[in-house]
DNA sequence: CGCTAATCTAGAACAAGTTTCAGACTTGAT
DNA sequence: ATCAAGTCTGAAACTTGTTCTAGATTAGCG
């Protein structure tokens, strides 16, 4: 009966139902036009008309695939936030404890957004700014990144304190790059947040290697 | 020269020029307004347009005194924070360690926001949403937390580490209201990542009384 | 008091996110 | 090949934040 099949966009979640070939490639192009509006300007320069039109789409049909700008935005972190994880483990963190390798695989990550300040600028905004209605893909987006830090924990079966833990640190590394984003805070001040929060995961993981 | 002197609003900080009685009573009856529509609907319901009619100025006006919504938004938390500071002040928290103190004091912060959740909704959106323009109020806001944490520890003269750490839980502090706000997280997840992150406190608090 | 500069008001105008709609186009099934 | 249902398009309309303007008011000063 449907056509195109139906919509809904999702990134490592192609959950609900599939994509035509034709979707699928609009919904890339949306995401793309996004990105490099948003490496641009940031967030204000992410403005719909433009990614509409810059991705050869109606205005109508952006807002069938993204219900909002926040949505849009944030599917684009999640898009940017496979990449990452992608590059990120072909390098496992060199450190010797945990807290040492989950602190360098932020700073790298921090570095890689640091080439890209708007587009930083416009993903984090987007994010801490989504409501209700996008709680879902923020959701996805912070299980993505629990996941890069478990990764760089290198842990099989985290303890509750140990999830604790990482919840915080995932806390600290929003809110620190907000900071940052906003001019309050140096690269240098992000920097020794990030080894600050850090030392809660040997403060709980006490078979760590030392 | 100048009629009602010029204006410039603040809150504890009359720096600039100091405000005529009717530009006072104008900027609290603003502040009033605000309070009270984001009381009902949170970040959205604060429209500029009701807030001008709401505190009986005009709109020009009202953008005289606090430049864009975000700009409404913060000032209205400094106030909020400020009754929030005294109120604190009278019943200092209980805790034997400065970390329980911390935890007692922020939990308390965030029972008195659970009331006013909408309120809390808001402000903290405002907060992680300013950008660059904002950051003088945003940053006097992270000041004045920064007072009421460090007031709860009881230090007279923090060390680097201590301060550090007050940053992380700050950010953690914020991170963690959006997630509650934007129904990510329980109550009582919320509860466990302050009680977590305050750890922090005496790890780089050696002489800690316990 | 009378002046002058600054402030306030009412209201129009503009910008960008979001919604709506009629008509053209696709798709999958018969 | 044809049809029904779902999609896409283009354009207008609507909402709310923000800006602008002309004229009325107000404050402080000589």
């Amino acid at each position: 009966m449907p056509a195109e099949s139906k919509v809904e966009a999702r990134s490592v979640r192609p959950s609900s139902p599939p994509l035509t070939e034709r979707q699928e490639a609009r919904r890339r192009r949306i995401l793309h036009a996004s990105a490099q509006l948003a490496s641009r300007g940031g967030f204000d320069a992410v403005q719909m008309r433009e990614v509409a039109e810059s991705s050869q789409v109606a205005l109508g049909t952006l807002y069938r695939y993204f219900p909002s700008k926040v949505h849009l935005l944030v599917a684009t972190m999640q898009d940017q936030l496979e990449h990452m994880h992608g590059t990120l483990r072909k390098k496992p963190p060199q450190g010797e404890t945990a807290a040492e390798r989950v602190a360098e695989t932020l700073m790298r990550a921090f570095r890689a957004l640091q080439r890209e300040p708007h587009l930083a600028d416009a993903m984090v905004r987007a994010l801490t700014f989504a409501d209700r209605s996008v709680s879902p893909e923020v959701d996805q987006v912070s299980r993505q990144t629990t996941v890069i830090i478990l990764d760089a924990m290198g842990l099989e079966d985290p303890s509750p304190e140990q999830l604790s833990a990482v919840r915080v640190i995932e806390h600290t590394w929003h809110s620190a790059l907000i900071t940052w984003l906003s001019g309050r805070a140096s690269i240098a001040q992000v920097k020794i947040d990030i080894e600050t929060v850090c030392r809660l995961i040997d403060l709980t993981d006490p078979g760590a290697s030392r």
